[in-house]
DNA sequence: GTACGAATAT
DNA sequence: GATATTCGTA
């Protein structure tokens, strides 16, 4: 009955806790049987609590850094300590506990082998020291510490090792191809001019889509932005698609290699893709060359517009037909909103650049054949080809 | 040979 | 879903 908790006996019984390490240090007996328990006394406390807060660690990062720099140390002054403590004998063998110790840092699998000379060094102490049975007892102590700190430093090894992976993968990663990647978007489209003519006859004109080097092809897989390839690129990409199917099928980074790189429309893009569209007579008049040569823009291949050509008689298609049979007539071909019949013009791709703003109403008369593809540029990084033509046939009948 | 549109691949 | 490539045709 008398008897105490074992909490209250063990882990509760009142504890030292100096300022700092220095301080405890400075505090501990000359004695170095007691130097030595105390210091490993401490250094379980201080494991105690490093594990406790491992599991914050990323919460508590400086506090892992302190504790973890306490215990080494600690740890440091408890093996001069028991080399202190041993030295006339063991002066000779201390050197080689070290190399055995680093050794097994290196390499975890021999920790047992490690734990047995480390028995063997207590073995040592025992015959060596005239201490008692308390000595055995510090010993054993100092064994199992030992083996967890090694065990600690492995998981704090692990633990940074873990971060820094963390790390270079978050940049390395694609999660992470920010901005640069996409950021030829042109500028340009802030520019506002005031007419359509005037855009076009301006420097914005030239959207110039350099090529990057062949290197960036294994970004390709990404947005590969606004970059496209320059004439010579053109060439580049125009001849390996000629190649055997044998070769073909060779490596699949031989065939990403004469893949095209794939090109990004932007909006930018996009809207002038849709104000050439306009100037030939909408999408279904126009064709791929008559687009890009319109389009004025460096790099841009008949290909692409006539890839981008088939998406967007897609969309212009589809989406009118699912909103309102009624709003959409088909005239010469084309697929028109009713407004646009009735002669509304929308310039939307003013070239205003500002997708949102309803105003496009002043701007461009292109003559009355407005297609229904003058909608709306690029709305913003997705232009949606849906929402012009609700945009249209919504707004634009005032 | 070129341009196109549709289909298909990535 | 977006873009590239292929294929048949005019």
């Amino acid at each position: 009955m008398g008897s105490v908790p074992a909490e209250l006996s063990l882990d509760l019984r009142p504890t030292f806790v100096p300022k700092t390490i220095t301080d405890f240090l400075s505090t501990l007996p000359s004695s170095q049987n007691n130097k030595l328990s105390l210091l490993n006394d401490f250094i379980a406390r201080l494991e105690h609590e490093f594990r406790k807060i491992d599991a914050f660690k990323r919460e508590l990062p400086l506090s892992m850094l302190l504790l973890n720099d306490a215990i080494s140390v600690l740890k440091e002054e408890s093996e001069k300590c028991m080399s202190y403590k041993s030295q006339p004998v063991l002066e000779v063998f201390i050197p080689l506990k070290k190399e055995c110790d680093e050794e097994y840092e290196v390499n975890n699998n021999k920790d047992k082998e490690c734990k047995d000379k480390k028995n063997w060094m207590s073995s040592v102490q025992l015959w060596n020291t005239t201490t008692t049975s308390t000595n055995n007892v510090y010993d054993k102590k100092q064994h199992h510490h030992r083996l967890v700190i090694k065990k600690i430093e492995d998981e704090r090894k692990s633990v940074a090792e873990n971060h820094f992976q963390q790390s270079s993968s978050r940049n390395g990663g694609r999660g992470f191809l920010p901005f640069s990647a996409c950021t030829s978007i042109p500028v340009t489209t802030v520019a506002l001019p005031q007419t359509k003519e005037e855009m076009k006859e301006s420097d914005v004109n030239r959207l110039s889509l350099l090529t990057p080097p062949l290197a960036v092809k294994n970004l390709r897989k990404g947005c590969s932005s606004s970059v496209s390839r320059t004439n010579s690129n053109r060439e580049l990409s125009s001849s390996p698609p000629t190649a055997l199917p044998s070769l073909r099928t060779g490596s699949l980074q031989q065939q990403q290699a004469s893949r095209k790189q794939r090109r990004c429309w932007s909006p930018e893009l996009h809207r002038r893709f849709v104000n050439a569209l306009q100037k030939l007579g909408g999408s279904q008049v126009a064709t791929p060359k008559q687009i890009r040569e319109l389009m004025q823009v460096d790099g841009l291949t008949n290909d692409e517009v006539k890839s981008h050509l088939q998406k967007y008689r897609l969309h212009t298609r589809r989406a009118p037909s699912t909103k309102t049979d009624e709003s959409v007539v088909v005239l010469g071909g084309l697929w028109m909103s009713q407004d646009q019949c009735n002669g509304s013009s929308k310039g939307s791709s003013s070239g205003s650049g500002s997708p949102q703003s309803p105003l496009h109403l002043a701007t461009r008369s292109r003559g009355g054949t407005d297609s229904m593809e003058d909608e709306e540029d690029a709305k913003s990084e997705s232009y949606s080809w849906k929402s012009h033509i609700d945009n249209k046939t919504g707004k634009v009948g005032v």
